[in-house]
RNA sequence: GCGAAAGUGGCGGAAUUGGUAGACGCGCUGGACUUAGGAUCCAGUGGCCGAAAGGCCAUAGGGGUUCGAUUCCCCUCUUUCGCACCA
């Protein structure tokens, strides 16, 4: 087996085979030396292209392969076409496994990550990706995270950082807090799969909801975003619009709760309360419900997310022995707690109307409590005694006293107005998104800039100061459940920016979603040393004309980097408040079954490998080729062998060629001046110039291969060609693949004698006389099924096509005692005879 | 459960606004050239009937709209993805 492929490798390597071992890295430095990539100070005509950043791993895999080969497919199609291209690459530095890797290795996080950058670097260097190295960013470095840090400063100031006591998810095994993002369905930790508990801890956060309205608005503008992204977002915001209603305690302390059905208000039998709800310290729990209720409330705060989650349906409480009072009727309702009840949205309290909310239902069922209906269908009524679940739709309200007979969303307006006019309720609209928890108790992130002072209370660091440097000094890095700085006593210790005391910075660092927020608006001036960029260069480049990444950030990058782009906008430093104009999301490559790759697995196919066996270009195609580049692949080989003879056989072609020389690429050809079959041959390289233009517009590089390929199959049939016309064939043939195999394309371009670079010549345009053949082949269909083609002059008229199709034999057999009822003409391409 | 996307030959996949379903490639079959071929070239390749000409069927399944549906609409099934007690 291991013969085989090396006998096969070494054919590679033979007489007819594209000589990439030698070829590729030739060009890669020439490419280098001929600084083809850098980005032009002063672009006329920008086009910036961003691919999601990496994680320096020290490797790459497929999916980075597949999301750089598509991004430098775009930049060199555009750098083609005239563009001034930004096209940067950076490294997001800062998270869990370089501590993991220090403990173990015994290595300082910033060694090995600076370590594993510049390996990850190197190891681009040789995919041949054509970004600007001068434009490379990392965030864990001070110079990147000086201004993240600044980003948190200007955040506090317009009161969007904040500090609060919060439940936090809590991994035993990191020993960190999570955010929600970052943990799984079954309430396990990302990163490690262990199961996530709770805590409460004092956490930062940004508050991401105040932009709530904006980020599911502004969705519209986003033309160029695929649907199931803005979808995927615009359920994430979860915006719901209702009304907050105040109850009342006996005491008289109110309790606001969130409903978006106030029309059942009437209905309402008790109200439900979440565990860790800071209203249940204002009741005045008698003695008797006490004990049960403390004991609930530690039970349910202590139960894992899935065991919370997991039951669906199964829903349990305890009575508190308190009442509430419904403004609207002044009935006493029962107050329970229910672990059903989230803390975190809304006012922590629901509610609970059995008969018209499903959950509220199951609990009054289950302990007894009443059911009282107050809406009926349009044209319907409902038995309390036949009901088996609750009747969630809208209707005409009943029992409701003076309210009787509203309905549905009208009956919402007029029980809000209602509310409002009497002071105990208002408007209210509720989202589904959580503010951004961003601290974290690690070392290696961005230190939070904050100094805490016992007079002053949290303060920020001043700018001047900033960057707060990590320090280098850390003893180890095994988590405790507390960020390691807090032990590093010359980091702790600070003066007050503002009074001057002695105090303490915070120990936390940021979430690194943080770091790369704002990446993208570093990259257009990625060494000013005093702002994070300027407005003059963020004006040339911003917005970014089309991002390429995963889908797997669609809630969580993708909805930060519009919010931090929001807020420099609102701050004045850009003029635009949506970061990218088109985004596309690649494909995952699977294994053949279909089986994420993982270490684990076993299963990785490393790109490098196949890289080493194939070439560059050839892996690059072949991915290319499988499949359109947003589909998933499942990952196999088989189209390397297709692509393989395909390159070989365009590289036979060149080689073999007379009299190699440029040809004048931008003159079109007239008919007389070619053969019959030469002309149709150039009718077909146009077509096929439109075609490659057009699918690589839409990302759809395999049929832009395909088309290449079926070119050539043509063109294969065709024995004489005359050499200045083979010529121009092959050499705009080799524009067209460039951006796509562009070591193979760059190398054929100066077989045929040219100096410049391939990529600082014309994208092809096509003739638009040589578009359309002058015979076309009309399709003649009888009732809707094809039964005869007519080959015939394009400029034909109707009336002859017509003619001629009701006189073809194939044709009468069909019409033969039918009567012709109607004839339907579709330009250039077919003819419909209806009979009956 | 809710939301979104998808389902086409033996396989990966084409078919841009409804207009020849299966481009291109793999694989397979036959042939040419060869000492040899896993190189190269040529031809064939959805199913059924037929010697052929040709015909019928066929884009998950069922219905509908239309002269005409892989494409649009409705129902069912399956798969993938996202959210999962959001009041």
């Amino acid at each position: 087996m291991i013969m085989e492929k090396k006998q096969q490798d070494q054919k590679r390597a033979g007489d007819g085979f594209y000589p990439f071992r030698e070829i590729e890295p030739r060009w890669q430095q020439r490419w280098e030396e001929q600084e083809l990539y850098k980005t032009n100070p002063e672009p006329k005509n920008k086009f910036y292209i961003l691919v999601m950043f990496a994680y320096p791993s020290g490797d790459i895999h497929m999916g980075h392969f597949r999301n750089y080969s598509v991004g430098d497919a775009v930049a060199r199609r555009r750098m083609m076409e005239g563009y001034d291209i930004l096209h940067p690459f950076g490294w997001d530095a800062f998270g869990l496994p370089a501590e993991q890797a220090a403990i173990k290795r015994n290595l300082h996080p910033e060694e090995w990550t600076l370590h594993n950058i510049e390996v990850s670097r190197n190891t681009l260097k040789k995919v041949g990706i054509s970004f600007d190295w001068d434009r490379e960013v990392a965030t864990c470095l001070p110079d990147y995270y000086k201004f993240t840090q600044w980003f948190f400063v200007q955040l506090f100031k317009k009161g969007l950082a904040y500090q609060k006591e919060a439940t936090v998810n809590w991994c035993e095994y990191c020993n960190t807090v999570l955010a929600n993002e970052q943990v799984d369905a079954e309430g396990r930790c990302w990163r490690c799969e262990h199961t996530v508990t709770k805590r409460k801890l004092k956490q930062w956060f940004f508050k991401i909801t105040e932009y709530a309205e904006r980020l599911l608005n502004d969705l519209d503008k986003l033309t160029g975003w695929p649907e199931n992204v803005k979808t995927m977002q615009k359920n994430w915001i979860g915006k719901s619009v209702g009304a907050e209603i105040d109850f009342k305690l006996e005491s008289g302390e109110k309790i606001p709760v969130f409903t978006t059905r106030p029309d059942t208000i009437f209905g309402v039998t008790f109200m439900a309360i979440a565990p860790e709800a800071e209203i249940l310290d204002k009741l005045e729990i008698p003695a008797e419900y006490k004990k049960d209720v403390d004991d609930y409330i530690q039970k349910a705060i202590n139960k894992s997310e899935i065991e919370r989650t997991a039951e669906t349906g199964e829903k349990d409480g305890v009575f508190t022995g308190c009442y509430a009072i419904n403004p609207y009727n002044s009935e006493k309702v029962q107050l329970w707690v229910a672990d059903y009840v989230l803390a975190t949205y809304g006012t922590g309290v629901v509610m609970a109307v059995p008969a018209h909310d499903q959950r509220d239902f199951m609990f009054a069922k289950k302990y007894g409590i009443p059911i009282k209906i107050v809406i009926h269908p349009e044209g319907g009524s409902l038995n309390l005694d036949e009901m088996t679940e609750a009747y969630v739709d809208y209707g005409v309200m009943v029992n409701s006293g003076e309210f009787d007979g509203l309905v549905g969303r009208d009956a919402v307006e007029k029980l809000t107005e209602y509310a409002q006019k009497h002071g105990f309720g208002r408007k209210k609209v509720n989202y589904r998104l959580r503010d951004w928890l961003i601290s974290r108790q690690r070392y290696w992130g961005a230190p939070i800039p904050v100094i805490h002072c016992e007079n002053c209370g949290p303060v920020p660091v001043p700018e001047d100061d900033l960057p707060v440097e990590l320090p280098k000094n850390v003893e180890n890095y095994i988590p405790k459940g507390r960020s390691p700085l807090a032990d590093i006593p010359e980091f702790m210790n600070a003066k007050c920016p503002k009074c001057g005391a002695e105090a303490r910075r915070d120990p936390d660092t940021m979430d690194t979603f943080v770091c790369s927020s704002w990446y993208h608006m570093r990259y257009v001036d990625n060494k000013n040393p005093d702002q994070p960029f300027s407005r003059a260069e963020a004006e040339k480049w911003m917005p970014v004309d089309q991002y390429i990444g995963g889908i797997e950030h669609a809630t969580g990058h993708l909805l930060y980097f519009r919010f931090f782009t929001k807020f420099m906008y609102d701050l004045g430093w850009l003029n635009v408040d949506e970061p990218a104009l088109k985004l596309f999301n690649h494909g995952m490559v699977r294994d053949a079954e279909s089986r994420i790759m993982s270490k684990s697995l076993g299963n990785v196919v490393s790109p490098m490998e196949l890289i080493d066996r194939y070439g560059v270009d050839i892996s690059r195609l072949a991915m290319h080729f499988i499949a359109p580049a947003d589909k998933e692949i499942d990952w196999n080989e088989e189209a390397f062998v297709g692509i393989e003879r395909f390159v070989n056989r365009f590289y036979r072609m060149v080689k073999e060629a007379d009299n190699p020389r440029p040809v004048n690429l931008k003159r079109y050809f007239k008919k007389d001046e070619l053969s019959e079959n030469q002309w149709d041959l150039y009718i077909k390289l146009n077509q096929m110039i439109k075609k490659v233009s057009e699918d690589g517009e839409r990302m759809q590089f395999n049929t832009n291969i395909a088309a290449l390929m079926e070119y050539f199959n043509a063109l294969n049939q065709v024995k004489r060609i005359e050499p200045n016309f083979y010529q121009y064939i092959l050499q705009k043939s080799a524009q067209l693949i460039a951006p796509l195999a562009p070591h193979f394309a760059e190398e054929i371009w100066s077989m045929f004698g040219y100096r410049e670079s391939i990529f600082k010549s014309s994208w092809p345009s096509y003739d638009p006389n040589a578009v359309v053949c002058e015979q076309i082949n009309i399709v003649v269909q009888v009732n809707g099924k094809v039964r005869e083609q007519i080959l015939i002059d394009s400029d034909a008229s109707q009336d002859l096509i017509e003619k001629m199709a009701m006189e073809s034999e194939k044709v009468g057999k069909f019409i033969e005692e039918k009567t012709i009822i109607k004839i339907i003409h579709v330009p250039g391409k077919l003819i419909n005879i209806v009979a009956k």
